[in-house]
DNA sequence: ACATTAAGTGATT
DNA sequence: AATCACTTAATGT
């Protein structure tokens, strides 16, 4: 776990925060498809991901769904601040897109660790500017790209955080996830097939246009 | 062999 | 781009 820590967050954490955060912190794993937090949850703790991929999720009135962006490892979930410091009650569901590893940490620890460290400091407010420009990645790309161009994205960021070119999914997931239906998804990629960007299978999509990682 | 689930397609709005 | 109404293909039992 201490090495872990020390590949992914401790590069600015000083050895009395990481020894903290050993003593403190609890390590959870996740199994894919795992919820970690749904929307209404009471969210009183803060994740810090150390290994795996989870895939953030809104969700409107009507219970749809649409997938706004992914964690990776190093990432924590700056939606949990907020959530913690004002309603407590979680806007988003976080579910678990691989096996994942998580240190879980209370509230009461992290408000602490703010004051105490600098560098626990500058890596939350670091973390949430990241997401802040992803969030505004995710509007530009709901408001301005046209289906076919949000599904290209949609697989290269995929292929992205899982650092892998095969992904095991089905068109019907994609649908949910860009809130549209499986027969526009599967009618799109089967033109992004064409244009040679992609090779199809039964539950799998490779992504062959990639710019390597 | 049969049932179930994923994916493909034409037509319509 | 969504929906309907199938059809076809892959996979599990």
């Amino acid at each position: 776990m201490r090495e872990k820590l020390k590949d992914f967050f401790a590069l600015q954490f000083e050895d009395a925060l990481i020894d903290e955060i050993i003593e403190a912190g609890e390590l959870k794993f996740y199994r894919s498809g795992e919820l970690m937090m749904d929307i209404g949850d009471q969210v009183d703790f803060v994740p810090f991901l150390l290994r795996g991929v989870f895939k953030v999720l809104s969700e409107d009135k009507n219970g749809d769904e649409i997938a706004m962006y992914f964690l990776e490892r190093g990432d924590t979930c700056a939606c949990s601040f907020i959530n913690s410091l004002e309603s407590k009650k979680s806007k988003i569901r976080t579910v678990a897109e691989t096996d994942s590893e998580v240190i879980l940490v209370s509230l009461e620890r992290f408000d602490e660790w703010m004051v105490k460290y600098k560098s626990f400091r500058h890596y939350v407010i670091e973390s949430y500017s990241i997401r802040l420009r992803e969030m505004i990645e995710a509007i530009d790309t709901l408001a301005f790209m046209k289906m076919d161009e949000r599904l290209l994205k949609y697989l290269h960021d995929k292929a992205q955080v899982l650092r892998e070119t095969m992904l095991n999914t089905t068109h019907q997931e994609i649908a949910y996830d860009l809130n549209t239906s499986r027969v526009v998804v599967s009618r799109l990629l089967k033109q992004l097939e064409n244009q040679g960007k992609i090779a199809l299978n039964r539950n799998r999509i490779e992504v062959l246009d990639i710019d390597r990682f």
